[in-house]
DNA sequence: TAGTAATATTGCAATATTACAATAATATAT
DNA sequence: ATATATTATTGTAATATTGCAATATTACTA
């Protein structure tokens, strides 16, 4: 019983569900803002700039990592985070032929 | 402490996050697809083809329905869950706004 | 007004997610 | 190599989500 009975599902739905899950949280919708807004790569405020504690921040950059949106240089001092404009295309891409597919009317 | 500290997000994350987490489960996908795929509007087996129990079913509805997505007729015998194309639009809208101004690449 | 057929609500259990403190790991600079 | 500055990981607690059985509600019909 319980959560999680995903297994029932088909492929499509899940993989529409995993997309969405990422934008699901507005912390992770302000990491992928703030990442975008800042061409310097100067990512380590993500902390200060969204107010919660650093593991957090690092905890959703990891599912959005996760996801294949994020592109740059992961470790050390001089790290860059950035988006990976392809996959983000994807994920567009996704979304609007499940909206176009779902946009019928009958009553 | 734990979860939810939402307060803290920007009232645009809110509302990206909100219409995300309708479409973060597979199950809800799935009531959408068919929904739109069926303009008969017999929406009685949703419990059928998904193979999930008719209260669960139940509460996805109702998040679907809370997001302002469903129209026509809830109650009685011949109801009938239809997709309120003008609400999906405006998702579309958020979700491609949101897109078109992450899609940035720094590196 | 019962009876029927459908969905909604409630209560509860299991899983998932979120958040942070403490710690580990990594790369740079001295 | 050691210190420093940064992010990642681990452990733990709290909240949220998911799912179903049992029950309630709702509208239609005879």
């Amino acid at each position: 019983m319980g959560a999680s009975k995903i297994n029932i599902h088909s492929q499509k739905a899940i993989d529409i569900a995993q997309v969405a899950k990422v934008f699901a949280h507005p912390a992770r919708v302000a990491i992928l803002e703030y990442i975008s807004n800042h061409k310097d790569c100067i990512c380590g405020d993500l902390v200060d700039e969204i107010g919660l504690s650093q593991p957090t921040i690092s905890q959703h950059l990891q599912v959005i990592n996760k996801a294949g949106l994020l592109k740059g240089n992961f470790k050390g001092k001089s790290l860059c985070y950035c988006i990976n404009t392809k996959r983000l295309l994807q994920f567009q891409t996704i979304f609007n032929s499940f909206f176009s597919q779902t946009n019928n009317n009958c009553c």
